[in-house]
DNA sequence: GCCACATTCAACCGAATGGTTGACAATTCC
DNA sequence: GGAATTGTCAACCATTCGGTTGAATGTGGC
């Protein structure tokens, strides 16, 4: 699995990694934090951050005893702009991404 | 897997798949053909393109014996906006495209 | 020093994935 | 009708994935 596209494609497609994702929109969280709305347990959780940190889409930085993590919406680009090559998508649309985050958020947070 | 985000990033995910839907663009395609410059049995192919079939992201019309796949990047629509929300990219920047596209299928289509 | 907290590690499990092969069904051509 | 072509199905296999549990590692507070 060596092109970044594979790493990215395969980190989004599960709901659980997308949720986490759709939370540090808001913020920086701590791993207990991001955990703490889901069903499942913290090594699992934990385990998510790992492949999204290997996709490159959050970063990791420990400080004391808590591991802080961070948005990185820098490696969504060039799966970004592969995906735009298929269909001249309109550009940036709020509207209906808040509507996709209450479909992802709302009705059941753990998918 | 109902989500399907999930299913369009996860048919995302196989490097083979991106390589079909790149072919694909170029033109509609008989599976025998999509399947002539990979290294794999038809039998692959044709489950690869029955994953991108169930993410909506191809049809397929059978038309005597040859059955054509086509692409629908419609379905690409929903996880485009999805991802839009997450970093304001660009609009369409069809030069990084262009690049993207020779990275995947120049040195090596199979992946 | 000791206890509580935050996080990961290691081993394990069941289910899904990506590939193979060989048999099969449908269609066209002679 | 019979042979070749197109494509899928079914069974199988190795690997990966997403989850669990329990132990281990840091770190901070008292």
């Amino acid at each position: 699995m060596a092109d970044p596209l594979d790493t990215v494609f395969s980190a989004l497609a599960d709901p659980t990694r997308r949720a986490i994702l759709s939370m540090l929109l808001e913020d920086d969280m701590a791993v207990t934090d991001v955990a703490d709305p889901f069903e499942m347990s913290l090594a699992a959780i934990s385990k998510h951050l790992a492949v999204l940190g290997a996709a490159g889409l959050i970063s990791q930085e420990k400080r004391g005893r808590v591991k802080w993590c961070k948005l990185e919406p820098d490696a969504l680009r060039a799966a970004s702009v592969w995906m735009q090559g298929f269909g001249q998508f309109e550009p940036v649309n709020l509207d209906a991404f808040e509507r996709f985050l209450e479909g992802e958020l709302g009705p059941d947070a753990q998918g």
